[in-house]
DNA sequence: TTGTAGGCGTTATCAC
DNA sequence: GTGATAACGCCTACAA
């Protein structure tokens, strides 16, 4: 070890981050790349970026949204390149995992832009974090909650998928499964049911589904678009003998669990998820170690009682 | 509204706080008033605790932790005296309500010291805040999880209290005998024992009540010393036959959990408890707003499938 | 009251 | 390379 960084150890100085970037009058551009707001939860993903920015503002980042078509990969890939050109330092990117878009983050990577996935993982893009819950522990979770609480042996249980954030859609599906096959093994899971992340589709899907199958104990929906759902359940009358329990708390998860038409919401914080995407894009930008226990997402779990 | 304050509002200017605190050489420094850590929980505190320290530090405030002995009011009321004399210029203090405490703190607000409540509210006492969760509330989780999970009509349930956080405690007991007197109107609640936060006495109390009543269903530890009920449950070999649900994540209930002897913990990040009570108090000091969607500390289940 | 110089800890620049 | 210096945005202190 060198002398001065020796003394450097002794004295315990450690340099004024606040003033080095007086100093240096550095600022950051940070985007987030995400779908428009065409559900509940991506609504509420929207507002929570928009309340980050004054706090990000005065910490002289500034924030960037964009919200390319999110079912045309190619245009969530070109948004990635034009990001590029505009100088920005950084990328929080939500989207579904292709090859197009895959592609445009490892080049962007390549021409030093900082990239974290958000809500759904994006692996091998050289992002260097992945910001948000683990789909499979979040399945897992569903899945313990969805057997404890319909309490009978035997029974059929609905599910219903979204297809926007395949990935993490699949893994959470993965998990359900592992935990009612494992330990509730006279429950049985039904095909999913394809919802495409909105409430309408959902509405349809669901009607169908009930009017065809019976002994339907309960439902899971680990996609978007949950309202239909609800609105779904309250049309055919079976709020109550069957347990169901969705994903992400938005205005109509809330008032459903309140209401009780709703037993459980499997969620995470997002405006944790954004305030930690902006730091740790920071962190990566100034070459920083992120605190791991500060950044790490939970997987919640909202009943009525604990509604914040 | 005058002029430079029109003129402030179009141009969008805001200070910049780093530099002024940069120029002024200011330093905050705050005090943490909490028992020594005698169980796991009051461990992972003070761990939290030395944690936030170096960020803290860059930060400009410098952190003392204060441990009076916890049973001894006057102890504590003594030490937020003191703290008075050594020019700190917040406290953020658990302890239990009692008079002396409470004047202590009201003295010590009269002279311009901040103070947040943690953990357990301290209401009457000019706290600027509490910071923790709704002792209430967290009892209704615990209650429904209770009932839902024991899905069986009738039988009896085991509450284990604390001493020390008396208020927070009683909060617990208050809201989980409200579920259940609701919605599980077969179950019965027994009268607590006391298990005095500590996990010996916990075991003493126990292991007495199983050799003494039967029919037992669910047992509810809503102290510390949650280790103590485990290693009873254990010695009596009822792990499995009966619901268990406890407070606070920490390494006992969390290995209990992955092994299935507990089966639910409701828990609150002490991590960020202790981060939210110093942006509290600087931002207090600094007379600036707190986020409070930020600061909100949530109810967090817990189960084997969501282990963080 | 209003104005101005100096300095906080760091970086960037430019001359050496 | 090395070393001196201005500047960053703000506050304090002192002067007018």
């Amino acid at each position: 070890m060198s002398k001065v960084l020796e003394a450097v150890e002794q004295i315990g100085y450690s340099r004024d981050i606040a003033a080095a970037n007086l100093a240096r009058q550095r600022g950051y551009t940070f985007a987030f790349v995400l779908p428009e707001p065409t559900n509940s939860f991506l609504i509420g993903l929207h507002e929570a970026i928009r309340d980050a920015m004054p706090t990000a503002m005065a910490d002289r980042v500034s924030i960037r949204v964009c919200t390319p078509t999110a079912l045309d990969p190619h245009a969530v890939a070109r948004t990635v390149v034009e990001l590029q050109d505009q100088a920005v330092d950084g990328i929080a990117i939500m989207s579904a995992e292709t090859p197009q878009i895959r592609d445009s983050l490892i080049r962007a990577a390549h021409a030093g832009i900082r990239t974290v996935a958000m809500i759904s993982d994006l692996p091998s893009t050289a992002r260097s974090h992945f910001i948000g819950i683990d789909g499979v522990a979040a399945g897992r979770t569903a899945g313990r909650l969805m057997g404890q609480f319909i309490g009978r042996p035997s029974g059929n249980i609905l599910t219903v998928a979204g297809s926007m954030m395949v990935r993490d859609h699949l893994e959470r599906r993965l998990g359900f499964d592992q935990v009612i096959g494992e330990d509730f093994p006279g429950l049985q899971t039904l095909a999913s049911l394809e919802g495409r992340d909105d409430a309408e589709a959902v509405y349809q899907v669901v009607s169908n589904a009930f009017r065809k199958s019976r002994d339907i104990v309960g439902v899971y929906c680990f996609g978007g678009g949950a309202s239909g759902l609800l609105r779904a359940l309250s049309d055919l009358d079976v709020g109550r003998e069957v347990v169901v329990i969705a994903h992400e708390l938005t205005p109509p998860t809330r008032t459903a669990l309140l209401e009780g038409r709703l037993d459980a919401v499997i969620s995470q914080d997002v405006s944790h998820v954004v305030r930690s995407a902006i730091r740790v894009l920071r962190a990566d930008c100034d070459g920083r170690e992120i605190i791991a226990s500060q950044e790490r997402i939970r997987i919640e779990i909202m009943l009525k009682e604990n509604l914040i």
